[in-house]
RNA sequence: GCCGGAGUGGCGGAAUCGGCAGACGCACAGGUUUCAAAAACCUGCGCCCUCACGGGCGUGCGGGUUCAAGUCCCGCCUCCGGCACCA
C-alpha cells in the first residue's frame, strides 16, 4: 500500500529552511547611521525586549510571549518603511550560575556558554527577525570592560561610595542584597532569611536622582500602575525638620515631620533604638532596660518587625526633650523621651515628635503607656460627639481639620487654620526662630551596589595605602581570575579573596596594593545594554554618539512586572547620569514601556484545597479525577511549577505543530498584558488556521502543481473578497498599532473563513497581500506562501498593502430597530441615508410594535440604530 | 489597612467614542465523507418557556443617570498584583 504523497503544511520542513535563510542572507541586520546601505530618509523604530537570564532550565513558554509581540511590531514596522533595531543579548552573570558551579564543580563561564547556546538555539527555531549580529553578552570582557568604565565614571562624579551602614545579608546565599531583591526580610531569590549587618560595601547615590526620577516619570508611555508603583517606591514626602533641645545633656535631637502644623500637639518623642543620640542621653536609672531593648529589637527579626509588631513597643529613656514653641519653664513643652523600634532608623532623621492626637501610630503608642494625648483640633465633621472626643484627644484624627485656640504659644497661633496655611506659618517660624527648616525626604535608598560573588564584573579599583585607586582606562576591562572553588567563604567575603595572586597587585606609583574582592551586582550589565544594543562592536567608547543618538529612546520595551523597581529604575538612573555626562543624549531611555501578563496553566485541586500533580491524575469524561482514589479534582489556575508538572516547553510545542503556531497561539490567548492560562486544547485551532491559510495556495496532491490552477496568472480581484481583505488589512494594522494581537488574528480568521468559501474566486495578489498580513505573526508560513507565489524581493521588507478606503464602506447597511431600547427588527437601508428614509424603513420593520402606540420620541444614529419611544 | 487592575456562555476571550452583548477560537452535539476511524468539510451551540413562530431573562451584587449601560455615577462582594509602623 503506498500513500499518496500529500502536499500539507509542514513546519518541519518550512521552518528550518526560512531560519537558514534568514541567517546566512543576514536579512534582519540592521545598519547604523553612516554604514553603507543606511537610509536616513526613513523613520527610525528600536524594539526591546528584556534580556533574558540564560538559565540551565533553558526557555521557559513566557519568554516567547513578550519576544513574539516585540517580533510583530518589528516586522509590521520594517514593511512600514522603518528602520528597525531590533535586537537580542544574554544577561549572563548572576547567582544561578555560581550556586551551580559550587553543586557541579563546573566553571560558571562554562555553563553559562553552555545556557547560551541552548537559549540562542531556541530563540532561533522561533523565527525572531534579531539582528544577531548586535548579541551581546554582560559576561562578556569586551562588555564589561564599558560596565566597569561606566562605574568609573559614576565614581569619578561621586556618584559611588564606599559605606560602611547596616545592609541585608543572606547567610544562606553568602551575600548582601539589594533593598529590592529582598521581601519582608527574606531574599527573592530562594527564599532565605536576611539580616542587617553593618559591611563595608559599594554604593550608588540614587538619591540624588530621587526628584527626576519621579518627575520625569510623567512624561513617559508607561501604564499607570508601573508609575505609581516607582513613585511609591521612590516615596517623596514633604515636611519639614525640627530640632528639639535634650534638657541637660547639651544634646539636640532632629526629627523629620510630614505635620509640623501638628507641632503644638507633640507630647513624646520618640527615637529608634539604633538612633546614636540614644546612649547619650539615656539617664543611669534607665540604662538597663534601655540596652536589653535595644538587644530584643537587633535580636528580631525583620518579619517579626513588621509582621507581628501590631502591638507598640518601647522603653522610656528618661531624658526630657523641649517643644521649641514653649519657654524653658512651660510645662507643655516638656517631651519625654521613648525608643521604639516602629521608628526605623533608615528613614528621616531615624527620630519623630510624637502626636498622638494626628497619628494613629503615636495614638497607640500613648494609650499603651499611658502617655498624654493633647487635643489640638477644632473639627466639624458633622457628627458632635466625635467632633467633641477628636477636641479632647480620645479619638485621633489625622485628615485636614482647623486647629483650636490651644494652638498658640503667644507669638504663634494657628487657631482656625487647616491643615495647609498652619503648615507654612509654622514653618515661616520654626525659620526666624532657627529651630527647623521645610524638608523633603524620600523612602528610596542609595543602591547596594556590591556582591559577595565570584561570578559578577570585578570592580576597576585598587585599596592602596593611600585609599581607593581607580584601574586606568587602557588596563580595563579588569577581569576575574579563574578559580576552581567557588564557595563562599563562610565570612562575608567573596570567594575572590582566595585568589591570592589576583587581590595582591602594583598600584600607580609601583607599591602593593590589593584589587577590590567585592564583585558588581547582577544589575549592572543590564542597566545599560540597551545603550550598548546601539553600537555593540564600539571598541572605543561604551556606545558612539552618532549612534545612541539616532536610536534612543527605545520606542517599545516589553517585559514582565517583577522589574518594576529594580531594573528600570537603575537603568533609567545610569541614563541619566551618563546624560550628564554628555555621553548621552536622552534622559529617559524608554519611551513606551509595555508589561506582558504571566503564563499561567490549569492543575487540579482535591477537596482539601491541595493540587494534585499532573502525573497523580487521568481524564475521565469531561472531568479530571485522581487517579488513585477518583476523586473529581476542581480545576484551577495558577503559577506552572515544576512541582505540578504543569509546565510546558516551547520545544515540545514547536516539535510538535511548529514555531509559527506557538507564536500565534501566545498573541492569540487574551490581550498581551494579561495573565492567561495556557490551553493544550487550543493550541490546535491556530494550528489549523494556518492549515487552512495554506490550503488557500496550495494543491492537496502534487499532482495538481505546486499551486492552485487560478493562482497561477493575474486577473481581477473579485469584489467581496476585496472588501474581506481590505477590511482586514485595516483591522489588523490598526490592532498591531494598540497591542491587540488577538483581535488581529480574529480578524485573519475571518478572511481565511470567507476565502476559503470562495476559494477559486481568490486572486493571486489577493493573497500575496494576506501572506504579508500574516508574516509579522506566523513568518515561515507567510514566507513560504511568498515564495510560492511567486512574490517579488525579501517578504520581510515587502511594503505593507495599502488599505482602499472606498472598500471599507458598504452601499446597503442594516440598521437595528429599536422600540424602547430593545431590539425588534432590523431594516436595510442605503449608507448615507437622509434620517426620514431610514426612518420610514424602521417602521415598517417594527411595524407590529408601534400598532396603536403613540410615537414621543425618535432617535437614530447613523449607520447603527434607531430607537423608538412610545407610549 | 492603603494604592492599582480585573470579574462577560461549559472554557480562553470580543465589543476601540454610551448604540444590535457573546466576534474569533476551544469544547460539545448533529450531519457529509469513510469498510471503519482519524482528518477534513457543513450545520447548530448564553439561560429559561415554546413542536414552531416567537417571547422572557442575561455582562459579580444592590441602587442611580440615560431614549439606550458590559461601558458612566454611588454603595458593596470576590479575585489578582504592588506597598505596608516611611512619621
Amino acid at each position: 500500500m503506498t500513500e499518496p504523497k500529500k502536499q500539507t503544511y509542514d513546519p518541519a520542513t518550512i521552518e528550518p529552511k526560512w531560519q537558514q535563510f534568514w541567517l546566512a542572507n543576514k536579512v534582519f541586520k540592521t545598519p547604523n547611521p553612516g554604514d553603507p546601505c543606511f537610509d536616513p530618509k526613513r523613520p527610525k523604530f528600536y524594539a526591546l525586549d528584556m534580556f533574558p537570564y540564560p538559565s540551565a532550565a533553558g526557555l521557559h513558554v513566557g519568554h516567547p510571549e513578550g519576544y513574539t509581540a516585540t517580533d510583530i511590531v518589528s516586522r509590521y514596522k520594517r514593511a512600514k518603511g522603518c528602520n528597525v533595531l531590533h535586537p537580542m543579548g544574554w544577561d549572563a552573570f548572576g547567582l544561578p550560575a555560581e550556586q551551580y558551579a559550587i553543586q557541579t564543580n563546573t566553571h560558571p563561564a562554562k555553563t553559562t556558554e553552555q545556557n547560551v547556546a541552548t537559549f540562542r538555539r531556541q530563540l532561533q527555531r522561533l523565527g525572531f527577525s534579531y539582528d544577531w549580529d548586535r548579541e551581546i553578552s554582560t559576561a562578556d570582557p569586551k562588555y564589561f570592560r564599558w560596565t566597569q568604565w561606566i562605574w568609573k565614571q559614576l565614581h569619578q562624579r561621586g556618584l559611588a561610595y564606599e559605606s560602611n551602614a547596616p545592609v541585608w545579608w543572606c547567610e544562606e546565599l553568602g551575600t548582601v542584597l539589594a533593598n529590592d531583591e529582598v521581601i519582608n526580610g527574606r531574599s527573592e531569590r530562594g527564599d532565605h532569611p536576611c539580616e542587617r549587618r553593618p559591611l563595608r560595601q559599594w554604593v550608588l547615590k540614587i538619591t540624588e536622582y530621587a526628584e527626576r526620577l519621579i518627575t520625569d516619570l510623567d512624561g513617559l508611555d508607561w501604564t499607570e500602575s508601573l508609575k505609581t508603583m516607582q513613585r511609591e517606591w521612590i516615596g517623596r514626602s514633604e515636611g519639614a525638620e525640627i530640632d528639639f533641645d535634650v534638657e541637660g545633656a547639651g544634646a539636640r535631637i532632629r526629627v523629620f515631620t510630614t505635620r509640623p502644623d501638628t507641632l503644638f500637639g507633640a507630647s513624646f518623642m520618640v527615637l529608634s533604638p539604633e538612633h546614636p543620640l540614644v546612649a547619650q542621653i539615656t539617664t543611669p536609672a534607665q540604662r538597663d532596660a534601655v540596652a536589653a531593648y535595644q538587644r530584643a529589637a537587633a535580636a528580631k527579626s525583620e518579619l517579626e518587625r513588621t509582621d507581628l509588631a501590631k502591638d507598640k513597643s518601647g522603653v522610656f529613656t528618661g531624658a526630657y526633650a523641649r517643644n521649641p514653641l514653649f519657654a524653658a519653664a512651660d510645662p507643655r513643652g516638656r517631651l519625654p523621651v521613648w525608643i521604639a523600634d516602629y521608628v526605623i532608623v533608615t528613614y528621616g532623621t531615624g527620630a519623630i515628635m510624637a502626636v498622638p492626637a494626628g497619628d494613629e501610630r503615636d495614638f497607640a503608642f500613648a494609650r499603651q503607656f499611658g502617655l498624654p494625648i493633647p487635643g489640638i483640633f477644632a473639627p466639624s465633621t458633622g457628627d458632635a460627639e466625635r467632633d467633641a472626643r477628636i477636641a479632647a484627644g480620645q479619638e485621633c484624627h489625622s485628615d485636614d481639620a482647623p486647629f483650636g485656640p490651644q494652638n498658640d504659644n503667644g507669638t504663634l497661633s494657628l487657631a482656625g487654620l487647616g491643615m495647609a496655611a498652619a503648615k507654612r506659618k509654622v514653618i515661616d517660624w520654626l525659620v526666624a526662630q532657627g529651630r527647623g527648616q521645610a524638608k523633603v525626604t524620600y523612602k528610596l535608598r542609595d543602591w547596594l551596589f556590591s556582591r559577595q560573588r565570584y561570578w559578577g564584573e570585578p570592580f576597576p579599583v585598587l585599596h592602596t595605602q593611600d585609599g581607593v585607586e581607580l584601574v586606568p582606562d587602557d588596563q580595563l576591562p579588569v577581569t576575574l581570575p579563574h578559580m576552581d572553588d567557588f564557595q563562599p567563604g563562610g565570612v562575608p567575603e567573596s570567594p575572590l579573596i582566595r585568589a591570592k595572586e589576583w587581590v595582591a597587585t602594583k598600584d600607580g606609583l609601583g607599591r602593593p596594593a590589593q584589587r577590590e574582592i567585592n564583585t558588581m551586582p547582577g544589575a549592572a550589565g543590564s542597566s545599560w545594554y540597551f545603550l550598548r544594543f546601539c553600537d555593540p562592536h564600539n571598541d572605543k567608547e561604551f556606545c558612539g554618539k552618532a549612534a545612541s543618538d539616532y536610536w534612543l529612546p527605545v520606542d517599545l520595551y516589553v517585559g514582565g512586572t517583577e522589574h518594576a523597581v529594580g531594573h528600570l529604575l537603575y537603568s533609567r538612573f545610569w541614563t541619566k547620569a551618563l546624560h550628564d555626562q554628555g555621553c548621552v543624549g536622552v534622559v529617559e531611555p524608554f519611551k513606551k514601556l509595555y508589561n506582558q501578563g504571566m503564563i499561567q496553566a490549569f492543575a487540579y485541586e482535591d477537596a482539601r484545597g491541595a493540587i494534585v500533580p499532573k502525573k497523580d491524575t487521568r481524564e475521565d469524561g469531561d472531568k479530571v479525577v485522581h487517579a488513585v482514589t477518583g476523586e473529581t479534582l476542581k480545576p484551577i489556575v495558577t503559577k506552572m511549577s515544576k512541582r505540578y508538572g504543569n509546565v510546558v516547553n516551547p520545544d515540545d510545542v514547536v516539535g510538535e505543530y511548529g514555531a509559527d503556531t506557538l507564536r500565534l497561539y501566545e498573541m492569540y490567548m487574551g490581550p498581551l498584558a494579561d495573565s492567561k492560562p495556557w490551553n493544550p486544547k487550543d493550541v490546535p485551532g491556530v494550528h489549523r488556521f494556518l492549515q487552512r491559510s495554506w490550503r488557500l495556495a496550495v494543491p492537496e496532491f502534487p499532482e495538481n502543481g505546486p499551486l492552485h490552477a487560478h493562482l497561477r496568472q493575474d486577473r481581477a480581484d473579485d469584489p467581496e473578497l476585496a472588501k474581506a481583505l481590505h477590511r482586514t488589512i485595516h483591522k489588523v494594522e490598526g490592532d498591531i498599532e494598540r497591542m491587540a494581537f488577538n483581535t488581529a488574528i480574529a480578524a485573519m480568521m475571518i478572511f481565511v473563513n470567507d476565502a476559503t468559501k470562495a476559494m477559486d474566486k481568490l486572486s493571486r495578489s489577493q493573497l500575496l497581500r494576506f501572506a504579508q498580513l500574516l508574516q509579522p505573526f506566523a513568518p515561515h508560513v507567510a514566507e513560504e506562501l511568498w515564495e510560492r507565489l511567486g512574490g517579488q524581493g525579501w517578504l520581510a521588507y515587502a511594503p505593507w498593502p495599502q488599505v482602499d478606503k472606498r472598500l471599507l464602506v458598504d452601499d446597503e447597511i442594516e440598521v437595528a430597530v429599536q422600540v424602547l431600547g430593545k431590539v425588534r427588527g432590523h431594516a436595510k437601508v442605503p449608507n448615507g441615508a437622509p434620517n426620514d428614509v431610514v426612518l420610514a424603513a424602521a417602521r415598517v420593520a417594527v411595524a407590529a410594535w408601534l400598532d396603536g402606540k403613540a410615537v414621543v420620541k425618535e432617535i437614530v444614529v447613523p449607520g447603527k440604530l434607531v430607537n423608538f419611544v412610545v407610549k
